[in-house]
DNA sequence: CCATGTTAGAGTCACAGTGACTCAAACGAG
DNA sequence: CTCGTTTGAGTCACTGTGACTCTAACATGG
């Protein structure tokens, strides 16, 4: 009862955004061993005087570039689970608490302070098992996989997909969100019918979006309701998976 | 970067049963400072050689007096989330990995080594507001208050309910875990279509249950089905909350 | 042995939500 | 002005659900 093994508890963040219509993920360069060179979630050491949470709102912050108050105003940020395998970390035990994090696009990241350079990559090319797929350090690849699987279904039964836009926005956008984050998308038209029904999901305005390259008449805009979950849920087209 | 501040980690477990038809979870007493004498999950320290989840497979085998190896036979265990609030344990720094656990009615328990006792309680006992109701240790009505939370919508979309009741069993027992776990059960015929209808829920044996003193005609027996997933979800009857 | 109350399980009906469509009108580009 | 694209309205068949009813199988008490 008195050898407590010593640990050291640290939060890793997958944090995601919408870049030209791909899912991404911000992923840093490791500068130093062990694993140097290699891709890594942003994370870092929770201090002595915040919890896992506070600790994922610095870091989002900071490996993000913009300030803390203000990525509590678009950020969605919750916890994923906690991954404590005894040889996840070769230097010395390491317990960390795995963070999820939803964003509008966002501009190119800075570095921070332990790493050589920070940027977004989208999904796609990170899971995928292609040559020059990034081989992420430490356990990143599974807690990537799992962080996406929780994207993937909260889109199903929240109002998250809010999250990945910007005010005011359209139906065919927030539409195109669900077809960056699923691959597939359900169909328009029911997409718009389950949207609109949806109490609380978008509340329109009268106005409609600036004229687009591709033409077609102008689409609504809308804003976030304040409604968070949807019931019932909707369905991924061919999430049976 | 080099002083990373001291952690302890540690389990806590839900460990959810089902006694005389009412949702139940196991509780220790504790028997020294800090909160002597309160009611706690059971719990203990993460070992240096062992994940969170092997952790709490051995304190679920310790807590229970079952062993591990049986343990893994019947029941279910699952990371539910981590709390780390810089003050949870007036002693130290101390990040517990909650986790939830699902058995079928098990034997009163075993205290284990720092509790005076263990029992089981009636959830609805614990996290009412009655004077009678214990008040628990450290956060963990937070934490139980989470647990229950994750049980009652596991519900409605996998098969969990199947870890409540020993093999073989019949639907209206199945049932009655569902009213036991939501505190209102689905109406029994529209239970028993939803149940036969999901493919692999439960498979079907050609015998009948013994003679009840209720009545009643003897009900079939069933046994688990291989599926795990619901596909649509079973509605709470009143669970817009 | 019969009447009575209880319960398992089959079945019915109306309704909500969905997938897969069609169609008209609004727009930019050529 | 024409053509291709896209928004948004609308239709139809089908699935799943909630709220029922009805019958038959049981135990118990007279």
């Amino acid at each position: 009862m008195s050898e407590h093994p010593p640990f050291a508890v640290t939060v890793d963040l997958a944090i995601f955004t919408i870049r030209n219509g791909a899912l991404s993920v911000l992923l840093v360069e490791r500068g130093e061993d062990p694993y140097a060179g290699r891709w890594a979630l942003p994370g870092g050491f929770v201090g002595p005087d915040e919890d896992a949470e506070a600790a994922a709102w610095r870091e989002l912050a900071e490996e993000t570039g913009v300030s803390r108050a203000e990525a509590g105003e678009w950020g969605h940020l919750e916890q994923l689970r906690t991954y404590s395998a005894p040889d996840r970390d070769p230097r010395m035990r390491v317990v960390s608490v795995a963070h999820v994090a939803f964003a509008p696009d966002l501009p190119e990241p800075t570095a921070g302070s332990d790493a050589t350079q920070a940027r977004w990559w989208a999904v796609q090319d990170v899971v995928g098992e292609d040559a020059d797929a990034p081989r992420l350090a430490f356990d990143h690849a599974e807690i990537l996989a799992d962080a996406l699987e929780r994207v993937r279904s909260k889109l199903e039964y929240t109002t998250l997909a809010l999250q990945f836009v910007d005010e005011p926005f359209t139906l065919p956008e927030l539409h195109r969100v669900y077809a960056a984050v699923w691959g597939e998308a359900p169909d328009l038209g029911n997409f718009r019918r389950k949207v609109l029904k949806t109490p609380g999901f978008v509340s329109p305005t009268d106005e409609k979006a600036d004229a687009d390259a591709a033409g077609g008449p102008r689409p609504l805009l809308y804003r976030r309701g304040p409604g968070r979950t949807l019931q019932p849920a909707m369905l991924r087209p061919g999430g049976d998976a």
